[in-house]
DNA sequence: AAGCTGACAGCAG
DNA sequence: CCTGCTGCCAGCT
């Protein structure tokens, strides 16, 4: 994959390197934050994208807005994005996030800008 | 070059 | 309650 330096990516993993360890984030949340309201899709995208960079992106932290793990299918293993969180002590069941409410890790409101 | 495609979300019907 | 249309925007065909 060629550029991942846009601003708008940037913006998203500047984002996603502060959710704690144990938390999550959603791809809406993210999107409201950074200014572009509706664009949870790119933060998605991002993501995606966000596999080769250094340092790692904890895309295992982002999750869609009802607790799902929407993007496990894209780690290289498919049961890996759960490992990750559940190491991180987060309960998963039927792929979703049982506690989500405790743990749902808001920028908007964590991050005063 | 123009259109399609998403690891989404919100609102209408 | 559930299905579906729409906005969003970078990358890929």
């Amino acid at each position: 994959m060629g550029k991942v330096n846009t601003s708008f990516f940037r913006k998203v993993y500047i984002v996603v390197y502060q959710i704690p360890y144990g938390r999550v984030s959603t791809y809406g949340a993210i999107a409201h934050f950074i200014g572009t309201r509706g664009a949870a899709r790119m933060v998605g995208w991002a993501m995606n994208a966000s596999h080769n960079i250094v340092p790692q992106v904890p895309a295992h932290r982002v999750v869609n807005r009802l607790g799902l793990l929407s993007g496990r299918a894209h780690f290289s293993s498919p049961n890996l994005m759960q490992q990750l969180l559940e190491n991180e002590g987060i309960q998963i069941k039927d792929d979703k996030i049982l506690n989500f409410e405790q743990v749902f890790w808001d920028p908007s409101k964590e991050l005063k800008p």
